[in-house]
RNA sequence: GCGCCCGUAGCUCAGCUGGAUAGAGCGUUGGCCUCCGAAGCCAAAGGCCGCAGGUUCGACUCCUGCCGGGCGCACCA
């Protein structure tokens, strides 16, 4: 059980005994500044109205009635009626061998045991490149899925490629054309078309293997054949990088395949006018979005054209509803702002066909505004400029760049300096990280050359560690499964980024006060336990992140 | 015009579902390596938390209205 959690079973204890009504929640904090102890709640304050007493009197009966356990070795009472809870160093000390016994385990929990979650990200349309907004949203879904698998979710993420409708076909015309003047043919690219250089170089490649031209082949051929074969490339290309950067999806699913060519879309359709939730107008069939007043939408939305063709969001309608929702009960969708419109519909549409609300959430990953010597650089896929998410981990590395956007909210757009993040790149916060890490593997290695027997660990008596630099670290390792726990339940996995700086300060600090090889053995054998401890809680939450936690540097 | 996101130190950003005296990195200034890794440590300077009201024991946090920036408002995806 959690150190949280046993207070706050604590409290509730207290409360029953004196005859108080209990919260509906206990909510924790770690109080700024020490003297306010480990752990505050303000249960007494949130209390008072109901219980008809005064938050300082709550508080007190609170203390008073509080059982007694190892955990803690004080109370008092503060301020305008909070608790604030000492914890005792003796239990503090022994709680670092619980964390070496459970090493890779530590941090995990049970907060999202059962949940089946799909977690779509990144699907960048298989026009193109990736760039870097789609580093970022690999970057934060990829730490999603690790968080959420931590907390005991079954987590399929997922990449779903837009490889149909009108963009598809933008792609094969202009795919075509860089094919005929690839062979020498004059030809124009397509008003709507891809002008990048990467459709070129895949003519050239193409060509190369053979490919031919098909003329004479009636249109609808040629086009599902020069769209086929850039869109195999691009996906190829894109999963290439993925892998580089340390993401794996566990499915690439296709708008072709698996929803298009199955007849999800049109049995979704007749579903949805079985239940009176859409209506034919101007020979077009229309989904009843506005009326669905909790979901935002200010108007209705077309799931089939007059022309007989479903929409985009007809076919995502279906492939929600019959695809994710058929494999998961919760499915969550990072989405680029430029769709931030299409989410009040797609709420409305999933509760129109009787998901709850909270099983459907989207996540907005906010743009990177690029910056080149402090100019911005527009990008635009359309006119085919843009920075390749290639290049910018060339530049500055998978680690640095998987870390900087995890120290960001995802709902927040922010500014990518490539200069200054190339220069800086030595001292990245990322390093400074990975850095405590290292130097505690040095540790070891160092104490190893010297010949120096380093007893289990998990069993190393802990007693030494009195000190109130030893047990402010320590109480910090303990901070880990409730801070894993609170990021999964948010959704942002930067505060693990954050509070990894934090604890890799103090322990950059401690290391400089505290001689860790030396003669008086316990104390030693003491301070490599804590050690190690560190080690074991920054490898965890990088792992957490995605971003390595190396041996050396 | 309507909707969503964002305005916090010179710059880039945190501030944990309302809590106690607003933080970090970078940059600036000044110290620290005969001692386990100086990619480190210590210290200083730097703030009307966009503005104005409201809610309450308490507001950077919630509500309203402005100002400023970004993005959306298709029988496109």
């Amino acid at each position: 059980m959690q150190l949280t959690d046993r207070l706050t079973s604590g409290v509730r204890a207290a409360l029953a005994k004196a005859g108080l009504p209990e919260p509906e929640e206990c909510a924790w904090e770690v109080p700024r500044q020490a003297e306010h102890g480990d752990y505050a709640t303000n249960v007494p304050m949130v209390l008072a109205r109901a219980a008809k007493r005064a938050p300082r009197q709550i508080a007190d009966l609170v203390v008073k009635n509080f059982p007694p356990m190892a955990e803690v070795e004080r109370l008092e009472v503060a301020g305008p009626g909070f608790i604030n809870v000492f914890l005792a160093p003796v239990w503090c000390a022994g709680a670092l061998r619980e964390i070496l016994g459970a090493a890779s385990e530590y941090g995990r929990g049970e907060s999202h045991a059962g949940q089946r979650i799909r977690l779509e990200f990144v699907s960048a349309n298989p026009t193109g490149p990736l760039v870097i907004v789609n580093a970022r949203a690999a970057a934060i879904g990829d730490a999603l899925a690790r968080l959420l698998r931590s907390q005991g979710a079954r987590v399929t993420t997922e990449f779903y490629v837009n490889d149909a409708g009108s963009q598809f076909e933008a792609l094969a015309r202009s795919f075509e054309a860089r094919v005929r003047q690839e062979f020498g043919e004059p030809a124009a690219l397509p008003e709507n078309g891809y002008p990048g250089e990467y459709l070129v170089d895949l003519a050239r490649t193409y060509r190369a293997e053979g490919g031919g031209l098909l003329h004479g082949a009636p249109e609808r051929e040629r086009l599902e054949h020069f769209g086929r074969y850039a869109v195999a490339r691009m996906v190829e290309a894109q999963r290439r990088i993925l892998r580089e950067y340390g993401v794996e999806f566990d499915v690439w699913s296709s708008e072709q395949r698996d929803v298009r060519n199955k007849g999800l879309p049109q049995k979704v359709l007749e579903e949805l006018a079985a239940r009176g939730l859409s209506y034919e107008q101007d020979g077009a069939l229309w989904f009843r979005s506005a009326e669905r007043e909790e979901a935002g939408d200010d108007k209705d939305r077309v799931l089939r054209r007059s022309s007989g063709e479903p929409t985009y969001f007809g076919v995502d309608v279906a492939y929600h509803h019959h695809v994710k929702f058929a494999a998961a009960d919760r499915v969550i969708n990072l989405l680029g702002p430029d769709h931030h419109g299409y989410v009040a519909r797609m709420k409305a549409a999933m509760q129109a066909l009787g998901h709850p609300p909270e099983a459907f959430e989207v996540m907005i990953v906010q743009l990177v505004t690029l910056l080149r010597d402090g100019q911005p650089v527009r990008m635009s896929k359309r006119r085919g400029e843009f920075v390749l998410m290639e290049e910018l981990l060339e530049e500055v590395g998978r680690d640095a760049v998987r870390f900087t956007f995890l120290t960001r909210r995802h709902d927040s757009p922010l500014e990518f300096d490539l200069a200054v993040a190339t220069r800086q790149s030595s001292d990245n916060p990322v390093y400074y990280v990975q850095y405590a890490h290292a130097r505690i593997r040095s540790i070891f290695r160092q104490a190893a050359e010297q010949g120096i027997a380093v007893p289990g660990l998990t069993d190393v008596d802990t007693s030494p560690l009195v000190e109130p630099a030893d047990l402010a670290l320590i109480k910090r390792l303990l901070q880990f499964p409730e801070l894993v726990r609170g990021a999964t339940r948010a959704r942002e996995p930067h505060r693990i980024a954050y509070w990894l700086q934090e604890l890799a300060s103090e322990f950059h600090a401690w290391y400089k006060n505290h001689r860790v090889i030396q003669e008086d053995l316990r104390l030693m054998h003491a301070r490599l336990a804590l050690c190690a401890t560190v080690a074991t809680v920054i490898r965890n939450g990088l792992d957490l992140l995605g971003v390595s936690a190396p041996e050396s540097m």
